[in-house]
DNA sequence: ATTCATCTTTACGTTTACGTAAACTTCCTT
DNA sequence: AAGGAAGTTTACGTAAACGTAAAGATGAAT
């Protein structure tokens, strides 16, 4: 069902909602680099994926940069050096400790909204039943 | 114990560990909006409270832009009329909605960072056993 | 009185992440 | 054969978020 193997520029561009410019830059970015047929890009369900990666990664806020490092985390993990692989334990552990920051604000900032929300109610609250008392008098 | 009243600009810039250019920009994109004592910028509380706030925006990928619509969503609730009101809840659910997204990339995040820690633990195990291998031969 | 430390404004420079336009190829259709 | 749709490269432009001098004001300390 899901393996239609093979997509066009376009076709990806319409699912995700980006330019195709984009992706054509984070292939400059090396952080896609689809097949080609003569001068024509193919993308396989990997890059797809791979796509996917990067705009969940632009929702949290990453840098292209970033994004580029947490790929390279992951692919270095099949075929690192001893040293490469301790130090990745490491990265890894601190991108962790940036989405543990990342909920803790996400919950202050959901409070920030629920308080808004309220006062918002109350306003309009106040403002209806005066209108209501207005009609009354 | 918390209420020192007011701060200099290099006191918040070296409290959240940002220059005092960040900070006198975020004043020219009218995110702050500090007293004066002469020319000398002083900042009460309150701004120190805006200013986390700021960065607290930042750390979740939001452009100062939509730092700045939080805030109006936030002071429009006391001054808004009806129709106003009603488009901030609008908003508001909108944000939250974004938020919500966030808090699923994260998720999928951490499962992806779980995986590639789990690799990299394997490998490493794989290369130190070769090694007392070598060892014991 | 001068030397600092800290503050200020002004303004040009830089990086990131694309937008946009120009000019060209390829393939399909009419 | 001619046109159009979708792809390509090249390259200049741009908005956001600061960095980085430069040049001066202010107040405290020597």
């Amino acid at each position: 069902m899901n393996f239609k193997k093979t997509y066009s520029i376009s076709e990806l561009s319409q699912e995700f909602d980006v330019t195709t410019r984009s992706i054509r830059f984070y292939e400059d970015q090396s952080l896609l680099t689809p097949g080609r047929r003569g001068q024509t890009r193919i993308y396989t369900s990997q890059d797809r994926v791979r796509l996917k990666l990067i705009l969940r990664g632009k929702r949290l806020g990453f840098s292209l940069a970033e994004i580029r490092e947490l790929f390279s985390l992951w692919d270095e993990t099949t075929s690192g050096s001893e040293k490469q692989l301790s130090l990745l334990l490491i990265k890894i552990s601190e991108k962790r400790a940036e989405l543990e920051q990342q909920i803790k604000d996400i919950a202050m900032v959901q409070l920030e909204l629920d308080s808004a929300e309220s006062r918002c109610r109350d306003a309009l609250n106040e403002l209806t039943t005066k209108q209501k008392q207005q009609q009354t008098e």
